[in-house]
DNA sequence: ATAACTGATACTATATTAATATCAGTTAAA
DNA sequence: TTTAACTGATATTAATATAGTATCAGTTAT
């Protein structure tokens, strides 16, 4: 059982390329070589990147993406929502007027308590919280180019 | 994004009402009806569970499967594992010995943190504390038949 | 003998995730 | 002004996981 899907994780790894390279375009190849994503995969990806505002793009030679936004201001809960939907742990375990008062059921609370942690938790994570991170361990995500 | 798969869902729907009818056989068709499960789907689950030995069966007529466990010692962390396997929040988010230390890295550790309280949340949480919970609201879980 | 059961296993359907492929259009620079 | 290096947009396929169905043999209470 993985919380992650590969989509995510890609994501969140090219993210970490451009946030070590703001302000330079960095192209899809690029990325896809440093960090070993497939690229017409990571083309897709990209794009749902843009439409979430996270990065911009331009387009032609010498072009590619550029981070727009805060590294720390991008957590990994927002990547999870924008790639997966929102953390659910299930439908309402009882269907069909079970639980009559669905509001007070104990058991929904519970439920929801946990994702509530696990949100709290991935909302801590940042692209920037991450990045320092890994100076901090050897400084890997090299400038691209 | 789902955590609990339908068959995890079911699982625990079974095991309370069988919990709610301990010492007694109840038929598959039973369960089935009672809680709405698919007939075929809910017998290999059920067999998965005798595997798992949280239940017996008894063959022939007026057979059917018991609880043979305490309920506050079947955990939905027991559940999530049997069927699903372990809560992974993901592979290394690194591969190809970018971080060569694995074992200090600082992002796996934060990881699985998230991991272990994901974990021992769902701990927590035993088909003797939900069908508690349930009695608490409206004792709706009926002894079946 | 028969109806009500489980054991075992094979199969199909559906949904989700992952990966590829194609072609049109843009831009920097030789 | 042509070309190579790019993105935009979208279609398609492959792989995997989840969900659901079907069948037949064997057991047991009545
Ligand atoms: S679990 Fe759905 S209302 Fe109680
Ligand atoms: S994330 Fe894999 S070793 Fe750091």
């Amino acid at each position: 059982m993985k919380v992650l899907t590969k989509k995510t994780d890609y994501a969140i790894r090219a993210l970490l390329t451009l946030a070590a390279n703001s302000g330079r375009y960095v192209s899809a190849k690029t990325i896809s070589e440093g960090q070993d994503i497939p690229y017409q995969f990571l083309r897709g990806l990209l794009q749902e990147l843009i439409r979430l505002e996270l990065i911009v793009s331009k387009e032609g030679s010498q072009g590619g993406v550029m981070i727009s936004r805060n590294p720390d201001e991008i957590s990994v809960k927002q990547l999870i929502e924008g790639f997966q939907g929102k953390v659910q742990v299930s439908e309402c375990m009882f269907r069909r007027q079970i639980c009559a008062n669905r509001a007070k059921c104990v058991l929904r609370h519970e439920i929801m308590r946990i994702e509530q942690v696990v949100n709290a938790e991935f909302e801590k994570i940042t692209i920037g919280s991450l990045l320092r991170n890994l100076d901090a361990i050897q400084g890997h995500i090299q400038p691209a180019v």
